[in-house]
DNA sequence: AGCATAGGCAAGTGAACGCTTGCCTATCAA
DNA sequence: TTGATAGGCAAGCGTTCACTTGCCTATGCT
């Protein structure tokens, strides 16, 4: 329906934001090396083919972006879209609100 | 599992958005008024009950806080929880970033 | 008191989601 | 060419989710 949809689904997974913090401390990580630090750092016994699931949401919000090199494809890592939630809500124009009158 | 999923469940629905929507022109207002504002505005033809859950789910997240008023509850938008996103992964320190030697 | 208004609780349903399993393609090294 | 590595496609399964329906409590007006 909305627009923003496949952002904010692609954020309501914990599997998908533990990828994205690992995409921010190195960009460009290949699907088995995602694999390993999931499964090595954070514990989680999870399949190759759920990661490239993730992989896919995460890349339809726009926060992945892939390039292909070879038998290599990398994950980088784009925080625009996050944009969208600080834009939405936090922004600072306060000027049109109503009055609170029950 | 994460402390944080409440937060991003709670913004992983469409109608859910919209009624952050209508707090940020509005703080303050009741589920009848919500509900009306949603119907009317947005077209969406949603139960009341359906809506009551929805705001159940905001204020889990901290996302909404509420008051009591006789029989009146009102509820109040809380934009701090969405600090959080931006501090995760838009924080300006790049500084501890590994190398992209894949 | 009597009735309407504002809201809450809980069971049930259909659809979406996360994950697995099995098999297939493509690239590179021996 | 054979084998190993990196990745992809699709069906199936169990769980979660959004929403409805029905009934109940509480406050306020007349």
């Amino acid at each position: 329906m909305d627009v923003a949809d496949d952002l904010f689904k692609a954020l309501a997974d914990s599997t998908r934001r533990t990828i994205l913090d690992e995409l921010t401390q190195k960009s460009g990580q290949t699907l088995f090396e995602i694999c390993s630090r999931l499964s090595m750092k954070h514990r989680l016994g999870i399949s190759r083919q759920a990661i490239s699931q993730h992989l896919a949401v995460l890349e339809a919000a726009g926060l992945v972006e892939t390039r292909r090199e070879g038998r290599y494809k990398f994950h980088d890592l784009n925080t625009a879209p996050l944009r969208q939630i600080t834009d939405r809500w936090l922004a600072p124009d306060t000027s049109d609100q109503e009055e609170s009158t029950p």
